[in-house]
DNA sequence: CCTCCATGGTTGACGAAACAACTATACCGG
DNA sequence: CCGGTATAGTTGTTTCGTCAACCATGGAGG
């Protein structure tokens, strides 16, 4: 590698903006993590898993998809539905069609606590995020989001590219 | 707890933005820690710490300055430096004006380590955040990360408030 | 059919982070 | 001075995420 070409730098404004950005990436999922373990005995990352669960057709995906949505490895996705399912709230079931694959479904008990912990999370990210910001501040923020992921996600991981419509996720 | 006090939720465009956030927020830790792991060796963090204490007068900040600088908490901080100083790229001494307080300062090879592996992160988040906005949008982000950063961090852990001059950290 | 490879997912080992408990120094009031 | 409390860090424990094998099923080619 050769470590002479053209080392670009960021701007002082770009700085500035760089160091706030990078503080909001350290506290806010912190923050979310606290807010929904204290009121909901659930990690920010299993809330996902059961919200993205909560919103699929039968209330169950297969552990790929789910493993999509929620942008975790399928190893991580394991562990995590395997403690849900051993706390009651998912069950695990091999697929009828392929029988590789494995189908998680929310449990009644796992809707409930969705449909519980929802609104406590909703207000947290509205407090925290929205709450300051107008209508353009907002559409902006979506404009330079939206520029950013072409770059740190090309291939649309989430799901959620560009030409997004109404797809997005309702109370559950 | 009264879960029936006017349960708000995010509008159709909030949503979409927070699915964005959400998505920058858990992708690009990953991509930058990816880089810098394999082109220098480090975890992201471990260069926000090099590259805090590369700025400091000196070359050597107390340990609870260091955590403040680089958002840990002062366990967190305390394993990761004494990883590094393992691999001699900081040391540790004990203050000589409060023997509570230790002090870390970068060593020869910690700097080159810094210099070393500065412009590659750099050019990584150029090309990842900026390089496709212009310098309105940036402004704008830089309004919107502040409003957020009132309600997430209200106490300015990381010392950079609304008031920002030209504090912003330069190359090394 | 039967072999070979790809796909879907699980498991186990390891590294790192959060949290709690602990040590040692400093400071404050009497 | 001397006891009590606050401050600065460190150490240990548990938990979570990542990585690297590892099964099992499906599908394609001979």
């Amino acid at each position: 590698m050769s470590t002479t070409d053209s080392p670009r730098w960021l701007d002082p404004e770009q700085m500035r903006s760089w160091l706030r950005l990078q503080a909001v990436i350290g506290l806010l999922p912190g923050l979310l993590d606290q807010q929904l373990r204290r009121d909901a005995g659930l990690t920010h990352f299993e809330y996902l898993t059961l919200a993205m669960l909560s919103e699929a057709p039968g209330r169950e995906l297969r552990m790929s998809a789910l493993a999509q949505r929620t942008n975790a490895t399928l190893p991580r996705l394991s562990h995590v539905v395997r403690r849900l399912e051993e706390r009651g709230l998912v069950a695990r079931s091999t697929a009828p069609d392929d029988k590789r694959a494995t189908v998680a479904r929310l449990t009644a008990a796992g809707w409930e606590k969705v449909v519980a912990s929802a609104p406590g999370h909703a207000r947290t990210v509205l407090e925290t995020v929205y709450d300051d910001l107008d209508a353009t501040e907002v559409g902006t923020l979506n404009t330079v989001l939206d520029k950013m992921l072409a770059h740190i996600d090309p291939h649309d991981t989430f799901g959620i590219g560009p030409a997004t419509g109404p797809r997005a996720a309702r109370r559950p």
